[in-house]
DNA sequence: GCTGGCACTCGCGCACGCTGAGTGCCAGGC
DNA sequence: GCCTGGCACTCAGCGTGCGCGAGTGCCAGC
């Protein structure tokens, strides 16, 4: 078990080097912070530290850096979360008020936390699983052509065409809209497949195979659009990552662009809480050097998709956190009112 | 006016400086090239292109790199477009013939165009200006709310939610679909204000307010969605760059960013044929170390939308303008089919 | 257990000199 | 008149050597 003052040592140079990008050494530690003891038992605590593997030398006779571990443990006992000042919070406010659709919503959302945070930030639109369906609209295009359009409580629309087996006549398609609507409007997605299971039996022989295939269009929708699309934004930030350049943001840039990789990134958030992933944590190896801050949003209680950003490992935790926790509060109200 | 020999001289520098990266010399040219002459006759060739612009050496005592001017001769007279192979081709094809929707050929187009080119590749959404209206939608979600969705030719649905200025029954909303479809449907876009002029004097004066407010929602769509959106991919080639990084890199991922720049740069490209600007062309400052090819694409005769990559302004110009052309073409195929 | 002192390490920056690719110019030849 | 070989010149890049200073580990003393 580390001592407190050596907890506190650990705290000041994952700080410091935070804020200068440089290894921090024993003597420039005791003058900028206020520790009350000499270089020299700074020096013997580093040591510790680093047996421990939570802070590393670049090389000898440089100062010390924070590993991963080190984070960790930062992020774990040492950090709580920066609470937005009051206008920060309100131009988070105001800048997301202005939103006109779900697709604005989250343009600005990315662009916001990739401000605020100065880092590359990721916003999953919000998932149709856990979502409810508003409506459901069936039209008929040609006489064995129909279009369902799946309309969500979060303002997401899908659509998707169907090739009938047979031709289905209008007064049939109305049929239809009116039972799937009056089943399933306002039930969650997960609960549809349920619901509709008998539907095809109140129709006429004729017609039972265009609506099982409309039906089974409509499941495949569900299953499909779990996969969710996102968005993201702040590339440009990768500039400010190191020294070493192109050998750090390639990977980063690519594993950018694999959408499943960074799916799979925020889906290992817990629903309720927010997560940190630093490092070598992250299972993607080109994300080996970046730390992820991630957490759920929703309209209610229960977060129906995640959010965050992929910075350096040395990012400022706290900061990161406070602001992906406030955006991510403030985007689910906006979700709840409209 | 240039002597032809003189243009072969540039065409060789453009040539080897694009596949080495590195200034190149007399000598080496004289080497690599069969120009008949002898290392000093190129010299005295490079002295002139020097004169006129269109070559410049980094510093004395180096070989000589092409100038934006120098690229633009090579691209106007000297280059041809290189055609694609048939393996390349049958790539393109098969890669693009399993999409299931829209967004899924975008997404592909964008990954395809990246990669043949090893370039950031950029793909507008068909536009729905120059597009037809497939279908009009409208559902009653509440006594005074409607929800108008709109199909395109391309497969595209827009929504817009709609506050009625007074309760619009059933019947009316129904009525007013089937008016609208009849005049509308098959029809292009920058026609329908015009086709749907009198339509609320066709109903009670009870809902005259609330056809007024459906239809000039529906011309806001139209017209607000002509900024269209786009997808990029390939953003991991920018690492290609060049060796001082992030200078270079830094402003061109802040211009991807800006969707406003990225379509003002596509929308440069005259209809019919393929745009080709060189570094100081583009307006944007921050894309001024880079070429912009670009291209539009559609399901008949007429472009929908454009297509292009991004890359510095040394980059394979026939090889590229080829790889641009034969992706635009097929995607035009691909949407003329679905 | 903390502290001041001290010897040691080693990366960084800088000056220096060499090398070689590349140039410009010139006199001679086809 | 144009091409050519020769020659002197330039200069970026690279390797070497050196001094500085930040930072360390260790130890004796309080």
């Amino acid at each position: 078990m580390l001592s407190e003052r050596r907890l506190e040592v650990l705290r000041a140079i994952v700080q410091d080097y935070v804020g200068t990008e440089e290894p921090v050494g024993s003597k420039a530690l005791t003058e900028r912070h206020r520790l009350g003891v000499s270089p020299a038992t700074v020096r013997n605590d580093m040591a510790v530290l680093e047996d421990e593997g939570y802070i590393a030398q670049p090389h000898t006779s440089a100062g010390r850096i924070p590993t991963d571990k080190g984070y960790r443990l930062f992020v774990d006992r040492l950090a709580g979360v920066k609470p937005m000042t009051a206008p920060e919070r309100r131009a988070i406010h105001s800048f997301l008020d202005n939103a006109v659709d779900l697709d604005d919503v989250v343009g600005r959302t990315v662009r916001l936390l990739a401000q605020l945070t100065r880092q590359v930030a990721v916003v999953q639109y919000p998932s149709l699983t856990r979502s409810t369906v508003r409506h459901v609209e069936l039209l008929s295009l040609a006489p064995a052509r129909v279009m369902l359009v799946l309309i969500t409580d979060t303002g997401r629309v899908e659509q998707r065409m169907v090739d009938c087996p047979a031709p289905f006549g209008e007064a049939s398609v109305a049929d239809l809209r009116a039972r799937l609507n009056s089943r399933i409007a306002g039930r969650r997605f997960a609960d549809v497949p349920q619901l509709v299971q008998d539907l095809p039996d109140a129709f006429e022989s004729d017609d039972r195979g265009t609506v099982a295939t409309v039906l089974s269009t409509l499941m495949e929708t569900l299953v499909e659009e779990t996969e969710e699309r996102l968005m993201i934004g702040g590339t440009a930030n990768l500039t400010r990552f190191g020294h070493d350049f192109p050998l750090t943001i390639r990977p980063v840039l690519e594993a950018l662009e694999e959408q499943v990789v960074l799916l799979k990134l925020l889906g290992e958030v817990n629903d309720s809480g927010m997560a940190v992933r630093i490092g070598h944590e992250n299972a993607h190896e080109g994300l080996n050097s970046t730390s992820v801050v991630s957490v759920g949003y929703g309209s209610g209680v229960e977060a129906v998709a995640k959010l965050g950003v992929v910075g350096p490992t040395r990012m400022d935790y706290p900061g990161t956190m406070g602001a992906v926790r406030a955006v991510a509060r403030y985007v689910g109200q906006i979700l709840a009112e409209s």
